[in-house]
Order: structure tokens, then sequence, then C-alpha cells
DNA sequence: CACCAGGTAGGAT
DNA sequence: ATCCTACATGGT
């Protein structure tokens, strides 16, 4: 068990954001985490965090997805909504998730509900991922194992040939999560766009969940309507800030709130 | 039953 | 470059 202790981390609300779409709950703050063939259930007491896993895991692998070694800047409070964001959802932490799971997830996530989102990934785990010993959750699949599906067993509907090409491009091409990830932003992104099924949204998102570029601000319904509903539809500044992201997943999160 | 969902490709202006 | 539309399926 490792125990950690952060003012600016809510389960709750990490679960709720959008970014990631296989935390299961348990209870009430505590949550099965399924991510790199791993199942971490975490629990928190206001801000103290308990992370059932191995101090080895956790400094090899949860620290960096939970990017704990960045703090997030508060925002500059002339900025009204941003600050109202702010403190609505100061428990929002950007996660830096598996590059290839990210890349799929998000493929899939277009024109989707979260909840659809999540029912797809998860009946594509059960049909194409491993089970994980011990537990009741399945691996998220590997490129080879998503290289040969043809039936639509997951809903994916029109996604699923983008899903199936992008499977045997990187096995083809051995084009792998390291040799993307060692690329510079522009280099990285112009990559993800000339896949079919990525666009400028989509890549938007896998630059900032899965390859840890915090300034990379995917604009998509929601943040749309923040433009038009908040910001007189212009973009405000801190869109083109290098915590763009953050803020945009603090806002995203609030702007959902608000017009539930 | 409608309507919308963390959009994109491909084609027409 | 910018606008337009078809797109499969599921949740509410």
């Amino acid at each position: 068990m490792v125990k950690i202790q952060n003012n600016h981390f809510s389960l709750n609300q990490i679960a709720d954001s959008g970014q990631c779409f296989r935390w299961f709950k348990v209870s009430d703050n505590c949550y099965d985490i399924v991510a790199f063939d791993k199942v971490l259930r975490a629990t928190q007491d206001k801000n103290i965090i308990y992370f059932d896993c191995s101090q080895e895991d956790f400094d090899h692998i949860w620290y960096f997805y939970f990017n704990l070694d960045i703090d997030y800047p508060q925002p500059d409070c002339y900025d009204m909504f941003l600050s109202a964001a702010y403190e609505y959802g100061s428990g929002i932490r950007i996660l830096w998730q598996n590059l290839w799971e990210t890349t799929v997830s998000f493929i899939i996530s277009q024109r989707k509900s979260i909840p659809a989102i999540k029912t797809s990934i998860e009946r594509l785990c059960r049909a194409y991922g491993n089970k994980i010993e011990g537990t009741k959750y399945y691996t998220f699949p590997k490129p080879y194992q998503l290289t040969t599906f043809d039936k639509d067993d997951c809903g994916l509907g029109y996604r699923l040939p983008y899903i199936k090409d992008l499977a045997q491009k990187v096995i083809k091409e051995a084009i792998s999560p390291e040799l993307v990830d060692a690329l510079e932003y522009d280099e990285a992104k112009k990559l993800l766009l000339s896949v079919r099924g990525i666009g400028e949204k989509v890549a938007n998102c896998i630059l900032l969940f899965g390859l840890g570029h915090i300034k990379a601000c995917p604009i998509d319904v929601w943040v749309q309507r923040i433009i038009d509903e908040e910001y007189n539809g212009l973009k405000p500044n801190w869109m083109n800030s290098p915590y763009a992201g953050y803020y945009q997943q603090l806002t995203f999160f609030y702007k959902r709130h608000l017009t539930k």
C-alpha cells in the first residue's frame, strides 16, 4: 500500500472528467483503475490517497500516470469563468495514459457520448484483450490483437476500419509508442493527423492524455460551447498558454456540470 | 420516438 | 482555405 498526500487530487473528479474510460467505481471515493495491463485500487480520504500497489509500481508507473511531478498553476483571477472552473474542479489532474490505448479510445470517442464510449471500449477489451489474473477485468487489446477483427461486436460502427487500419499500420511500419513518444509536439501531431480517423480534436486529446503535452487543447462540442457562450465566440487567452490542456479540462468539467 | 454524443473524411465551393 | 454532409450506434 502506498499513501500520498495531495491537495489537488480528487478521484471522483478525475473519474468524471472524460479523459479515462476504464475507471470502475467500487464504492464512494474508491475506484479500480485498469491501465497498463494492471488493476490499481485507489481510495481517497480527504487529501490522502491510498494506492493498493507496490512502491516499485507506484514509482515507475502510477506516479507518472497521475503526472505527480507537475504542479498546476492557479489561473489568473481576471478570467472569471476559468477561476470558477478552477475552484470547482481543483482536484482534476491530467492523466498520462498509455499511448496506444489513448489513441484507440479517442478514435472511438468521436460522435459518442461518454457512457457509450465506455461501453464500446469495455466490449473491445472483453472480446480482444486478455483476462487480468486474479481480477474480473481485461487488458486493453494490443495492436496485434486488433489487426484481424471484422465483425463489429463492439458497437464501433464506421470507426471499426479506422482502428483496424491503424493496428495494421502500427504492426507493418513498426510504429512503437516509444518512437512516437520521442517526437516533438509538431511532428507527433503531424503523424497523428496522417492517420485515417484522427482529426484535429482527437489528435489533441492524444497529445494531451497519451503524450503528456499539457499545451494541447482539444476543442470538442463542449469547449466550443464554452467559447461561444462564455467568451462571446472568441478564444480566451488561456487556450494558448503552456497549460492550455489543463485549463481546457477544468472548464470542460465545469461547463458539463453547469448544464446538467 | 426523437435527438444528440469529447468529429472526421471526402467532396464541393 | 472554408463550408457541407454522410456517417453507425447507443444513451437519455
